[in-house]
DNA sequence: CATGAATGAGTATTCATTCAT
DNA sequence: AATGAATGAATACTCATTCAT
């Protein structure tokens, strides 16, 4: 189901994958220089486009390295034939995970996005992995809206953009910390579960691990 | 209750800082170049070095006149006295506004936000109108909650970034259209509105799905 | 009836397409640097960038100044209303003192013309001036061979050719040599004037200036 | 009388030199790579300095084989013992049949000798190879002048000049055109035989205009 | 023989900034 | 206020060459 990137990645291209995402993370693209990813790396210039030969290649390849990354984790752990509750917590476990384990990445990845409004290659990369988050979570929606567990005037689409740009924007505010997470998880938990329903929404309560 | 622009805006400077965003919007930081920005403007970079001395100086013109125009907008309609749902509805409305007549400064002042992570002077310019839209937000909440008119179980600080990032995200998925940002507003109003209440939530219901 | 330079070279363009010429002289295109140009000069390479802002432009340019000086000289002598021979005998003394003056010219002609063989608009600007010269001298021919001064077997398309490869290639096996070039010239002479003539081609034979 | 390629040209390094002169008369020396040469080739770059150490060494290799090659055509067809008009005759047909049959032969070597100006080993190899087609000419000038076939006022070292400029400057303007070339070839015959001779020049007469 | 990987020294070009006028 | 000209410090990219395997 997940579109892999072309080329694996190799030694070096890993390392100057890693190398190039970690920079960007910290200075973003305006500040991202082939020198430093070389220098991080421990390579001369020339080696560095040896294996890569553009800067315009570069990012692509951190593009797809992260997409790849990124939808990794969605997939380690299977959903299918779970309800939609427990999908939906999972979905918001994987991005607790990914805030706590791999923050670099979360950065990396807004720079990605921000810069693939004017980089058709880095939207081209980025685009299968956006569509592939909305789409899952569009679903979930959809379907515990239909079983009863969520709001049932839950418009699935407008919602599914609600959650992303909630858990997006959160680390904006108050970076990678755990704990703020779980209550912003729990806000989005109260806005989309049905608040007409009896039996509890699983057996544990959000805020929790 | 406004933080005015220590310098005001010349007729230059306003020029300058004009010519400055909408480049920003178009090409991001990355792509913004001091000559170009003259060219808009149409002047020499030898001039507008007489006016901004410096491009640090320009970006941080630029983050207050963005901060300026942005908070400008919110204080134009006054809001004390009316009641929360009043309230959370002009604030969905602004948004709206500027999304159809300024959509450059939606696009420019997220490029500024991504850049105050990294650049303190803009960070510094930027965090008062963060906090200040993110405060309004959340006693807006805290009161509609407390009124009744609110979900019971709202926790205003985190509802805040759910609003704060459902509507920032919002363009970049669907870009500054109005008829998609209606029903997002829509799904962000029946997550936050009580259920339980008997009373409509005001004379004009937004539309639904 | 010259095809002038577009933009007249004003002090620090001259300047910039002289020193490009002597560097061609010296070292061929294989060898010329934009940053020995500049140092030439005596300015900075981001100086020379201002006034020349490709290395493209830049041999376009020297193409052009040298056309232009290679053309102002054969201009400069009124040929109008003068015997063929007399414009043959013009044509060579006009190759023999270039060949004297400016051997720097000549020499990076020869660079020029071979590199127009694979750039377009090195091509085009060389073009009008080998087209100039060599009509020039099928015209010459041609009224000589019919009023009899020269050979009346004479072909002036082919003959042109001839006359042009042996000047132009003089210089290849014996320098700037004047004494050689009499010799030569004397030859190329003898090759074209009509044997059978009682009267001799001119009150002074070749060679000799 | 040939001067023999001190190293031989063994099977990797024939074909290297192969590679180098059809890209040479493509592109020039100004756009000779060697990694281009090694991609023609089928080797590697490393593989490639296995075969020929350095640039300079590539150069000398090329100057070689092409003086190899252009003076291997002059000796197939022996020339001892005929008369200076037939001489002069295989000549002409010599240089039209490497102008079909090798023109890329042809680029190369003006580019060759454009080079060997500033390029003392270039130099060195091709001088030789200059030295015997001026000698063989200006041996064939002086003898078919002294037998009266050809001009009696002819200057044997100056008309070889002529010659080997007229042949070398034709394909510049008309290409490897053959028919351009008989033309050519025509002129230049007419220009150096004896006018005054009752017999014809030979069998065949070349083609007028 | 052959190659993948690596590198030092360049190479044109860019950009914010300065300064004399 | 305004500008033409100038510049230092970068910046991505290139190329012949080397070396371990």
């Amino acid at each position: 189901m997940s579109i892999p990137c072309p080329e694996p990645l190799t030694g070096r291209r890993r390392e100057i994958a890693a190398a190039a995402r970690s920079l960007v993370a910290e200075r973003g693209f305006e500040g991202l220089r082939t020198r430093d990813i070389a220098d991080r790396v421990g390579i001369n210039i020339a080696t560095l486009h040896y294996h890569v030969p553009t800067k315009e290649a570069l990012i692509e390849l951190l593009a797809l390295s992260m997409r790849d990354d990124f939808m990794a984790q969605n997939i380690a752990r299977p959903r299918e034939g779970r309800p939609p509750v427990e999908r939906l917590r999972m979905e918001l476990d994987d991005f607790r995970e990914t805030l706590e384990t791999d923050y670099e990445l979360m950065l990396a990845l807004a720079e990605l996005i921000e810069r693939a409004r004017r980089d058709e290659n880095v939207a081209a990369a980025i685009r299968p992995m956006q569509k592939h988050w909305r789409t899952q979570i569009e679903t979930i929606l959809a379907e515990g809206r239909d079983d009863g567990s969520f709001r049932t005037d839950l418009d699935p689409e407008a919602a599914a953009i609600m959650v992303i740009g909630t858990l997006t924007t959160f680390p904006r505010f108050e970076g990678p910390n755990p704990k703020a997470f779980d209550r912003i998880a729990a806000e989005l938990w109260r806005a989309i579960i049905n608040p007409g329903r009896d039996d509890p929404p699983g057996p544990q309560i959000l805020p929790g691990t």
